[in-house]
RNA sequence: GGAGGAGUGGCAGAGUGGUCGAUUGCACCUGUCUUGAAAACAGGAGUCUGGGCAACCGGACCGUGAGUUCGAAUCUCACCUCCUCCGCCA
């Protein structure tokens, strides 16, 4: 959610995001809709103007006067009625709207009208080569019964799954291992609800676009990142600025419908309906600077782990048409999948300014006891079992087995090597 | 799930139909006093919103939303949350 003050100064920036991120919007409807909106306002607080004013003096009245201000009375307030359910269905048509405003990319995104578009901004690691064919995460981790996808699918449905054995192993390590390493960066480790109000969904973005992308039954939804609840924690508050920027690491996990999706990944962990997550969440002080800043640092927080894991991956530059409707400037980290040949999203990074702030009211006070929107962003910092593909499609060997990267092992027991060798 | 009780400003806590946006205490800010601080004394201070260059003026806000009334923090209803007791449960 935009200011609206800054939206009726600036119709003409609103339009230029729309356009920037094909995003149809109306500034115009919302404008003209704000427009009486105020008119009819304008009219209510008269007529309460005068009720006051009357209700006030009816004690000192005498009867008879008493009985004529209660009359005139009866009028105002038919009136005001008309006004108020007036007003209403205005508010609802200019809340919608409110609901909707896009908010300004930053200068340094993109054209692009999806994300075929999007731009490559750096690469690390090299693409490894391997003397042997390798296998893709699944019948590789079907081979070392890392996985059961046929059980998985019996008990939850499409895309079901159990994860097994030292791969079930791996995934806990990954957890510890993000934990500590975040942990240590200065961040607040939390586990965080999964279960959410619709009220979180809507303060943070999610709603009321992506209502299909989420379970839900009646008024408790399932979140499809920590990122919700997270956010929502502070929601209605008023922070000092002395604890700015907070600094969360969130666990839960996450659950997602996939919808318009029947027909991407049909097979494997690459795309779930449910898994875990790790999200970098920060709040900061309201500055661009500040908000540009902590942009790079979590998105380079999430690339030097991929470096200690050592899995290669780029980044990309999120083009106009692939930004949500609150991003200001989004870099997505994709990993590198041998099997497909080719990057797979594992991270993505996105500021907001204070659009979700708005919408969730949290706000601190600045050095001048100014009250000011916070600033929010967010990255992934570990997804799974998407991130555990990765490894496993990275680090298998010749024979079979897989290597563990050497930051997990501590977390592994010791162990430097996992399954059972099958090939020679 | 059942039975009771409660939600008021940063915190504590008055207020049960008419200058209550709200007594008071603590905390906070500004003066006076003091070498400085503390104490004491005096004063100030909420948020959102519309108008105005401004001083200032209007409207809204006592968990949320409806309602009764000329007038609601105060009465009615629904919902949310918290507390106590019982039941169930990992």
């Amino acid at each position: 959610m935009l200011d609206i003050k800054f939206i009726r100064e600036n119709p003409d920036l609103i339009k230029l995001a729309a356009t920037k991120k094909h995003i149809p919007f109306d500034v115009d409807k919302l404008v003209a809709v704000d427009q009486k909106r105020l008119e009819v306002l304008k009219q209510i607080e008269a007529s309460r103007a005068e009720q006051n004013k009357v209700s006030d003096g009816i004690q000192q009245a005498s009867v008879a006067e008493r009985a004529m201000m209660i009359e005139s009375m009866r009028k105002v307030k038919e009136e005001l009625k008309k006004k108020e359910d007036e007003l209403e269905e205005i508010m609802k048509t200019w809340r919608a709207l409110m609901l909707s405003v896009p908010n300004i990319p930053d200068m340094s995104v993109p054209e692009g009208k999806d994300d075929t578009e999007n731009v490559e901004a750096s690469t690390w690691g090299t693409i490894p080569t391997f003397s042997f064919t390798p296998l893709d995460h699944i019948e590789l981790m079907e081979k070392q019964n890392f996985v059961d996808f046929e059980r998985g699918t019996k008990t939850a449905g499409f895309r079901g799954y159990f994860l097994k054995n030292d791969a079930a192993i791996l995934e806990m390590a990954i957890w510890q291992y993000v934990m500590a390493r975040w942990q240590a960066k200065g961040f607040e480790p939390m586990l965080v609800p999964s279960l959410v109000r619709r009220e979180a969904l809507l303060g943070s973005g999610y709603l009321p676009q992506g209502e299909d992308d989420l379970y839900k039954d009646g008024n408790d939804y399932l979140a499809g990142t920590g990122e919700v609840a997270t956010m929502f924690y502070h929601s209605d508050e008023v922070l000092s600025e002395e604890e700015l920027p907070k600094k969360i690491i969130a666990w839960s996990p996450c659950f997602r419908k996939e919808a318009g999706s029947h027909g991407k990944d049909v097979k494997g962990l690459i795309r779930v309906h449910e898994f875990y997550k790790c999200e970098q969440v920060v709040l900061c002080v309201a500055s661009h600077e500040e908000s540009v800043k902590y942009h790079e640092e979590i998105t380079k927080h999430s690339e030097e782990m991929m470096e200690e894991l050592g899995i290669p991956y780029h980044r990309l530059l999120i083009c106009g048409g692939d930004l949500g409707l609150g991003q200001v400037k989004k870099y997505d980290i994709e990993a590198w999948m041998p099997s497909q040949n080719k990057y797979r999203e594992t991270h993505s990074a996105s500021y907001f300014h204070d659009f979700q702030t708005r919408r969730l009211n949290i706000r601190y006070k600045d050095k001048e006891g100014k009250l000011r929107y916070v600033h929010s962003l967010n990255n992934t910092a570990a997804a799974t079992p998407r991130l555990v593909t990765a490894i496993i499609e990275n680090y298998q060997q010749a024979d079979g087995t897989i290597k563990v990267p050497d930051v997990l092992v501590p977390y592994m027991g010791g162990k430097t090597v996992i399954g059972k060798p099958f090939r020679s």
